[in-house]
DNA sequence: TATACCCTAG
DNA sequence: CTAGGGTATA
């Protein structure tokens, strides 16, 4: 039996935007801790994964763990009948054989329900590697966003290099070749200096991580070389990457297991959603945070131990652009020849992707 | 060797929209005085004249005139890459194989770079015939925007008639017709009164040209039976016009012919951008206008000789009007039997647009 | 498949 | 009022 409450139906929706195009069916897994979501594309080259915290839930039930297999595009059909600040009430029985939605305007006059054929689908539960990465980069979603839209209509894909200097993004097409470079500077160091980092639990804080200012390239300031740690709530089994032909792929274990919620993962709940991406404190939030600079607030935030260059699908980056709309904020964490991780984090929870790079190519 | 930097990547934007649709590949002429382009449709209908000031950007060189073939297509999709205000340095190297666009953001933490193959264009250099045109109109761009879109989902073409009254323009269709008279008001004649006549050089003096008052319409004030004199600044060589089956159309030369920076256009380089038609100072430029009208500054102003009537393919006309974002004020030139010119200028230079009229009309 | 128009959302 | 996404068309 689960039942969950959310108070706005429109977290929902913006994470089934993003989603619903990569894959057709997924399950969500439902357990004590939340709500898990975890797919790969058809080509095995992204993998997304969702998670919506139990306590970022305005009421939240699950007796014992429940795979919701759903049908992504049922499901958006479905959302699309709640208005976005709809409380909106998930419920399903322990045989989890429909999924119920009750939409509710918060005047409360006015109550939609819908039932929604849910069906069986094979746990590809997927191990994402717990990696260590050479470099997180800390930007806007909106210019990422703006970034990979801008190259996709030049290539097909975008070559990402990481350094002191800040990052590029690179593609090559027929027409034309273009590349942007996003400089870091002060404004989004001390915008993102701890972002994302009550998000990880134990270690990386602030002395473990290099940082790397801007303007005394030769000599940045606390370089420790230890890595930039990360993704320690996610269990780091199934490692080894099969290459494809062109881009290396995920590999299903396509077993039932479960992603339990590890001491970290219930660390991070604890967080009280401090990281200015909740959305509907979004343009406030991102008013403050742009303290020094206007629009937008360029720059980025490097944080790296050692350079890397990897070349992605510029197709599935715009894909993964959109969940802009669950946060203003985006991370990028690299490290040559593994997937890069896309991660946007909001109040409620967290979507990451990850896509595996183009191989020949740095 | 070219390097021509604009403060605002826009303006290039809004000058590209309307012209790729008219032709895919086009020269961008560059010389000491600044950028030009001349391109006909693939029909022969239209043409389209573009001149960028060389003092209208904030940095100018150029060495030695050089041809720059661009597919507009391509050129568009660069441009895109741009944000409104970044800042947009051309640049291209004497053999002209490559355009480099350098686009930075205002606060320089964001640099993109882009090159775009070039290519080589026949250079269809047209004559445009230096017309004595009979009639000049003055008005609006929203407003000459707003007509001909209106008449486009009625017809195919539209009528042009100015008389002493007014401009009327007129379409008829299959489901309906319609006609819209714009009446020359004494705001429109104060408004428009010098508007392109600092523009144009040497004659054209207030007193050579005809004032159509509209509240006495059988004795107009000053008229003198001088025509409406235009177009110095360009070459005058082959004015015959090829007739079309339905249209007139242009002859191209295809010589490689440069168009000269002649005496009147320097004069009008002199010119500090008074003709309120900047794109940045578009709001307040249109309020200031507006001191007697609102929204839009309706009415129209009216130079004459005589009275004319011509019919032209909306289609065209439409696309043209697409230039209104660089413009408020539009002015029509017209002539019995010869193509119409429609100009916008603005502070970085103009675009011209000529459209053959349709035959056996009026 | 790429482009243009339309519509909706911010 | 502008921009982005979707749809429809070429």
């Amino acid at each position: 039996m689960l039942e969950a409450t959310l108070n706005e139906a429109a977290t929902l929706k913006r994470l089934l935007d993003a989603v619903k195009e990569l894959v057709q069916d997924a399950n969500f897994e439902c357990n004590e801790g939340g709500i898990n979501l975890q797919a790969m594309d058809n080509s095995h080259v992204a993998l997304v994964a969702v998670k919506l915290h139990a306590d970022g839930f305005a009421l939240y039930r699950c007796d014992r763990p429940i795979p919701l297999g759903v049908n992504l595009g049922s499901l958006t059909k479905v959302l699309k009948c709640a208005k976005d600040d709809d409380k909106c009430t998930l419920k399903a029985n322990d045989d989890a054989d429909v999924l119920s939605l009750k939409y509710e305007a918060h005047r409360g006059d006015r109550i939609a329900e819908y039932d929604m054929k849910l069906m069986d689908i094979d746990a590809d539960t997927l191990g994402i590697p717990d990696t260590d990465y050479d470099a997180r980069v800390t930007m806007t979603a909106a210019e990422f966003t703006r970034i990979v839209r801008d190259l996709s209509s030049l290539g097909e894909s975008v070559r990402i290099e990481v350094s002191k200097e800040g990052v590029r993004f690179a593609s090559d097409g027929e027409a034309a070749q273009g590349n942007i470079l996003l400089k870091q500077t002060d404004a989004a160091r001390e915008r993102y200096e701890n972002y994302g980092k009550d998000d990880e639990g134990d270690d990386d804080d602030d002395d473990d991580v290099v940082e790397v200012k801007q303007e005394d390239d030769e000599k940045p300031k606390k370089v420790k070389k230890e890595k930039v740690k990360k993704e320690e709530g996610v269990e780091d089994e199934d490692e080894e990457m099969a290459s494809g032909d062109d881009e290396a792929e995920f590999k299903a274990k396509s077993e039932d297991e479960e992603e339990e919620v590890s001491e970290s993962e219930k660390k991070k709940r604890k967080r009280p959603a401090a990281s200015s991406s909740n959305s509907k404190a979004k343009k406030k939030a991102k008013k403050a945070v742009d303290d020094s600079a206007e629009g937008g607030g360029g720059g980025v935030h490097i944080e790296m131990t050692q350079h890397v260059s990897l070349t992605f699908s510029l197709k599935y980056l715009v894909n993964f652009s959109k969940s802009a709309s669950l946060s203003d904020t985006v991370q990028l964490m690299l490290k040559n020849e593994v997937p890069l991780l896309v991660s946007y984090t909001f109040g409620q929870g967290y979507i990451r992707y990850y896509l595996a790079p183009k191989i020949g190519d740095d």
